[in-house]
DNA sequence: CTTGACTCCGTACCTAACTACGTAGTTTAT
DNA sequence: ATAAACTACGTAGTTAGGTACGGAGTCAAG
């Protein structure tokens, strides 16, 4: 198939395909006659980075994976995974306190009879 | 007090206190003698935009809370900040898929007993 | 046999939030 | 009074994950 093809069924668009070929993710077909032709292995490669870039990996991160054995390599890919999990967890919460935080901004600001906006206002203090 | 003396007590850089200037973050103190005098209010605009980062707000956002009328953009800011509480849960729940996915992964791999990393194979198939 | 649609390739651009650099002027310490 | 340290300013670079552009080659249809 050509490049436009296996960009459709990835559902990626064409620049996307290049640039993961730029980032070593994806091999480039050899082209025998300027115009180069995917396989069904392109195509699972590229739902492999889609799977991992749900499971939360970096594109560098998953140039890595893909040039690990899976045999071999197997204790290092468990590590792997258990730190991008603990960065997840930590993100997390992250979020979560910044959600805290507002949500009892705009609790102030819907309860409150000042006329001055609780919001701004809760911004300016030591917290 | 001078730069340097503000960026310490607010805890960022100075490149960071003229990037905050140049965004129109921070008002630049006029200057007779061609050093720049901060006064406490500066700080304490350092302060709001320190909290305002913590409640999620991007820089581009924290220049309009700064441009707001307390008074009479009460509602403005309520809903910009029902907004931005919506945006972070959104990115929450995605977090959150994440880590389930990933999760579901690792503890596969910890509980099989055949030799291919199942991280890696879990990452192939259609999910 | 030419037009239009793709393709290949390199390079530049985009956002966000800084960070770094170079030059010139100023202040402080010795 | 001169060197070290700091300041001001403009501009350029960084990271991540793409997106866009322009020119040249290729391919199928009419």
């Amino acid at each position: 198939m050509k490049i436009s093809e296996l960009a459709n069924k990835a559902n990626v668009s064409v620049e996307t395909i290049r640039y993961y070929q730029r980032e070593q993710l994806l091999d480039i077909p050899s082209n025998q006659t300027g115009i180069r032709q995917y396989t069904l292995s392109h195509l699972e490669k590229m739902q492999f980075i889609k799977n991992a870039k749900l499971a939360g990996f970096s594109i560098a991160e998953i140039k890595q994976l893909i040039q690990f054995d899976s045999v071999k390599d197997r204790t290092t890919i468990l590590a792997l995974s258990e730190h991008k999990k603990k960065d997840l967890q930590i993100k997390i919460q992250e979020l979560k306190s910044a959600m805290t935080f507002l949500q009892s901004l705009v609790k102030q600001c819907k309860s409150s009879e000042q006329p001055e906006c609780p919001i701004l206002e809760g911004l300016k203090g030591d917290c």
